[in-house]
DNA sequence: CATACAAATGTTAGCGCTGTCATTTGTCAA
DNA sequence: TTGACAAATGACAGCGCTAACATTTGTATG
């Protein structure tokens, strides 16, 4: 049986048993290497390299009822702005004996709350999830959680636990302000893929162009596509179909941002000149199109990694001084929008 | 004890205990449903939706020493090549039991050594690894796991087991030779990270520049540096600071290839006439840029799924009648290489 | 040198589940 | 009805590890 299962599988116990000691003070001398006499420790630590000894995260999981499993809730694994996230994430791990395990939500709350199920039956040493819209079933399922839990992306008034992100609705009530402050008056906004944060986003743009007394419906053009840069392209051809009377575009992201340069670029739209052109998120390309497009940058990469931070100072019983963060955002003014300023707000 | 750790955690003896059976009925009316009787079996389901039973996958793993987790080792979060394998291997796990957890090797031997290690020790189902370069140590550990193993994004001469890929060599010839029969013969190379894959590419290209006669070491820019839209930008800059006699580059990703189209719009220098260009992954904007970039289309969701679909075959105790598959790739000719034709070489 | 106490090591009993084998129940032919 | 056999269910042990408690060893003190 035993030869079988475990072909050649090194155990605490063997290791144990060529050391002339019990398997728990090789636990020890692993886990917790001021508590075994520097002698034995040096044994041990001989004997595991020796045998190759590999300590199984399972069997240490089921005794201890918990893992180094860090779970991460995304609503997309393509996205660029999730990619960097998780290079947040992955550099937060980094060196830590904790890995990640990524739940792919596909912007559904309901299958938010089956992979939340799932996570939770893997205890979980912390969790992280996106947004603050969970459902109501998926917010007691974290509040009952018994890890740190993260929420990411946006900040919002009721924490569950801890929180890193920034505002959307005033980082797009920025941008939108800028526009206006530029010359800009007929600023059309475009939005793909209508989730939560595409969301807030709209309601800055229309906080701003209410106040400045240019709203006007007929500049909002939303779908719930996903965004590409080809549908960027579709949405001006829409909007020019419909009206000419547009001197500017807020767009929701950078790839429709991208798309509507392109078509600007085929329809000899002059930008910024005859279109004002802002993006959102600053992907590394928007400062060297041409021209460089105007857009505002998000700490992705800053946000994973201090999620990870505060997970781990929980884990390690610190307690996190400041759980709710602010990373704020950076109005990256550029070319496509007549743009010398830069501005800061957050944080 | 109990009380404070498994709090409120339900388990199978629970469920059985209600339902008047013993735990291991249970477990059988969960996994093998055939083999308890239908009331039996409906009874248990009962209660264990009215007591919200959820199995412990890690002390499922433990007992049956092996998990239902397929790891998966990339070179990069970031890189957008490899977050389309991933969507495509979260496709392929979709609706199975099988959960996905990643490694990220950052295009380093010893890194994918390291996590392998980690990874066989947690009893993986399966195991996807990005492409044929692993060390020797890597290959053995692989070549003993005790669970099916695919290698993906190239194709090479003796699989680990199973592999799902395309050429690069072939796939770059393909786009030089393109470039050479659209009449251009100062070809220039960009290459960025000069991982194996990049490296494959410029073989390629060598092969057919120097078939033709065209082979000019000038016209090789590389750089060990990660490739970005900016750094393609930069590429250009340096190349024509060195000589003017250029006619066409073939980028080794669409990143850079964007970058030079940028910096040739900025220049003033015209695509294609001036100057062809083409791309390789052909992402999504390649085809709406201005003009449309030429790019060498590769099927990189469909390799994730694929791969998985191999691993669950595998699994599932089936046998997989194409363990070696090769998906070739897919020259798009456009605008940017005054391209008209579109063939097809591979799988 | 006995005592007290801390440091170092060991023993025991599971964690929740499944593999293996044993037992019970049901079914059918003779 | 009985026996033979398959189907359904159960008992038991153990996966590899660690928490909790128990014991031994070392060390300083009077």
């Amino acid at each position: 049986m035993k030869s079988d299962r475990s072909a050649g599988k090194v155990t605490l116990a063997d290791v144990g048993r060529v050391a002339n000691v019990s398997a728990i003070t090789v636990s020890r001398a692993l886990r917790k290497p001021e508590m075994v006499s520097p002698k034995l420790r040096q044994r041990i630590e001989e004997v595991v390299a020796e045998l190759g000894y590999v300590p199984d995260p399972v069997a240490r999981a089921l005794a201890s009822d918990r893992t180094d499993v860090i779970g991460v809730l995304i609503p997309s694994v393509t996205n660029s702005v999730f990619a960097d996230v998780l290079r947040g994430i992955y550099s937060g791990v980094e060196g830590s004996p904790f890995s990640v395990q990524f739940g792919n939500t596909r912007y559904s709350v309901l299958e938010e709350e089956r992979l939340l199920r799932v996570f939770l039956s893997q205890r979980p040493a912390g969790l992280i999830v996106s947004g603050i819209d969970q459902s109501e079933t998926s917010r007691t399922l974290l509040t009952q959680a018994r890890c740190p839990v993260v929420q990411i992306m946006e900040m919002g008034p009721a924490p569950v636990d801890m929180m890193v992100g920034f505002s959307h609705c005033d980082a797009a009530y920025d941008a939108t302000r800028h526009l206006i402050a530029n010359g800009y008056r007929r600023i059309a906004f475009f939005g793909a893929r209508m989730d939560p944060r595409t969301q807030r986003r709209l309601e800055g743009y229309l906080r701003a162009v209410k106040e400045a007394g240019l709203f006007d419906e007929g500049l909002l053009i939303t779908t719930p596509r996903a965004s590409t840069v080809e549908l960027g392209c579709q949405l001006l051809s829409d909007l020019l179909a419909r009206t000419q009377a547009v001197d500017a575009i807020f767009c929701n992201n950078d790839d429709l941002a991208l798309g509507v340069l392109f078509e600007c670029q085929r329809r000899r739209i002059a930008v910024p000149d005859d279109i004002g052109l802002c993006g959102f998120n600053d992907l590394e390309m928007m400062a060297v199109a041409n021209p460089p497009v105007t857009s505002v940058r998000t700490f992705r990469q800053e946000m994973g990694r201090r999620a990870v931070e505060m997970v781990l100072a929980r884990v390690a019983g610190k307690d996190v001084p400041q759980p709710v963060v602010d990373l704020g955002y950076e109005l990256m003014a550029r070319q496509s929008t007549r743009g010398q300023e830069r501005m800061r707000r957050g944080a």
